[in-house]
DNA sequence: AATGAATGAGCTTTCATTCAT
DNA sequence: GATGAATGAAAGCTCATTCAT
């Protein structure tokens, strides 16, 4: 019980340890249980901590739950970055598709933990300010792809008649919107595949549009 | 047992009265305070009515939020039927903005409680199985909506190369995530104004699509 | 639903009929479900009487259970009456035997409920004071059975040694503690030929008594 | 975790505490109240210790009915024990009015709370299933005080026509009813005294048996 | 008289939070 | 800091009883 000093070299406090156990635990437990049903016994047993250690590193479990929303948020996937390297390379509907790959693992991780917190306005609430605060939200990604479209408008691949972050919220809605359904109506578990084909025709369809006259040529030639 | 005519006259039969008091008021708290957060007490006092009585017409609490759900879900495709009679009137673009608007309103409506669901997980899962046995759900709306996109593709108002459904997913999304995203980030009050622009700048997208080379023309013709 | 007069004649007032039917029903649930389980709401259906009716014919729960015990604790069998005519008959173990019999249907059929009415100290004063006004109880089959012994003890086929109240007592509490023995432990279907044999037995013992030096003769000649 | 001795001297663990003041406070009331009038508000009110302790120490209320049940039937059989040590001395007749007066004192105690449970035939199964599991019972007794009588009966102190099972489920029968009679007709206070000598009859009734002839010495001799 | 919808006090149980060790 | 037994408010639900019809 008594830990020899050396064991601890090394590694980062325990306090700290404690921290990410708790929200490790949570985070694992909200992937199978849902926000209400999760107990703080529940969330202390699975991260072998006792239950009152939750108390000294969050003032209540609100405020464990929002720092595992952080940390969800907070991952958003990497590719995003390298999305202005892309611009002009290979074509805009591949470079678009395999943003939105990444877009939708990541909302498919979030999704329900998001929408569980409309079950407490409160909690909602809390989260909400906390965004506000740290500007965070959906936006910042609307706008790195909007910025990438504007690129590529530049470079006349994409029409200038195209409003970027209209483009970029429609992707995003669409990505979330798979991701969602997923968990409605297969609990989370309908084959990613699936997911990936959709998202590729939503894409697809954004670039060919409606318009009558448009089917011939650019329809095949970027494939 | 022969209850004298006139009593009944101008009032519904009680029992009735009851069960629509109980749904009535646990859609209005649901409006202000989250699934998690409304008691069986809340209700009956909302619905002025004994905590007893919720027992009468639902077998438990679960039973009169799936009700509630029902209920909600209940009165959208009735908007939809009128779409079939604007095939070939006035341009693609105002059709599809009115169905948007009508979705609009539904999947604001909505959202709060659905996404509420997946805070548990059991009762999620009644909602799903009352769904698959009615055979309810999103697939209804999108291929109505698919199915005016083909009739369009028959008139040569809509290009080929459209695929009908993925179009339809799209604006879909695009509606249910403005709707959710105004819960989330303004609290369900963000003005129905932004939303409608933000929804018809979305049409537009899809109409428009991204292609380098269709910018003249059409982008103007329909508008 | 207006029953015809006629069908009325000959048959008992329908208030009555009620009466009976609820304490019919509440005779067959105490039955199979144990006192504290048999709510007025499966009474009245189990009657096929409205839940309202009950309170038209007992001022409440208790006094229908009142009624209930006091139904069953009427029927006492009616063997016991012909017993007076034994006296002098077959053998006084023969017919101690066939007094024990009928005791333990008796005990067999009104222990559950008897038991369960310790569970609710208060309705269990209402019963001890119905029945002391009544002067009902254990009492009587006492007597009866010690005055069959005693006009036995007068024509010498029973020991004038012997206690008749006692030994009154002692065959009636085997009878009914086998019945409760039953119940507790089988459920109340162990067999009746099983309980049947023990109480021959008790009997036997009872007659044979423990005494070192009476094992030869009589042990058989009254077989 | 290195608790200082000192502040355990003189104070069992307060876990155990808890548990025993929670079965004590149980066994209080229910010698006052009748299994189904308490609640665990009562209990937990009585043992001094909060509603929600009550599911530390057992997983529900029947648990804790399971445990004073337990409880009290657990301490009988160390009584007889030393049964087997009185073959040959005193009087057969006096031995076992001596286990005869601690089997009251066992029955006069766990009668009410054994009886309650047929109002609740769940708990009456918990109960049969649990005594099943431990093979407690009735049986027990009984054949402990069988083989006293056999013992007897080699010595020839008692008689080999007597069945030893049945003497002793006799006698067993007759201080059980004689402590649930107590009960049912005096609440319990019907003083000790008067059963004592109603089960010293009972014994001299079975050793004196019924037959006709054996009136004379053995009555006597060994009063 | 008869009905059964309505009542609401009261039950068992859960769980976020505290605090002596 | 760390522990986990203890707390007690509050939840969902039951059921004897009432009363307008």
């Amino acid at each position: 019980m008594a830990r020899p000093a050396a064991a601890r070299v090394g590694s980062r406090s325990p306090a700290t340890d404690q921290r990410k156990k708790l929200i490790g635990a949570t985070e694992r437990l909200l992937g199978s249980q849902g926000l209400g049903c999760v107990t703080t016994r529940d969330i202390a047993r699975a991260a072998k901590v006792a239950e009152g250690a939750l108390y000294h590193h969050f003032h209540d479990k609100a405020e464990l739950i929002l720092s595992v929303v952080l940390h969800q948020l907070g991952d958003f996937p990497g590719v995003l970055q390298s999305l202005p390297l892309q611009v002009g390379q290979n074509t805009v509907e591949k470079n678009l598709g395999r943003v939105l790959e990444s877009a939708f693992a990541f909302h498919h991780r979030m999704a329900p933990l998001v929408c569980s917190l409309f079950a407490d306005q409160e909690l909602l609430g809390r989260v909400r300010s906390m965004m506000h605060e740290r500007s965070m939200g959906p936006a910042r990604t609307t706008s790195v792809i909007a910025a990438y479209l504007r690129a590529e408008q530049q470079l006349g691949r994409v029409t200038p008649a195209a409003v970027p972050e209209t483009v970029a919220d429609l992707m995003l809605a669409v990505s979330f919107n798979t991701a969602l359904r997923d968990h409605f109506f297969q609990g989370g578990s309908g084959g990613e595949a699936k997911a990936h084909r959709q998202l590729r025709e939503a894409v697809r369809a954004l670039v060919v549009g409606l318009g009558p006259k448009n089917e011939g040529k650019r329809a095949r030639e970027k494939r």
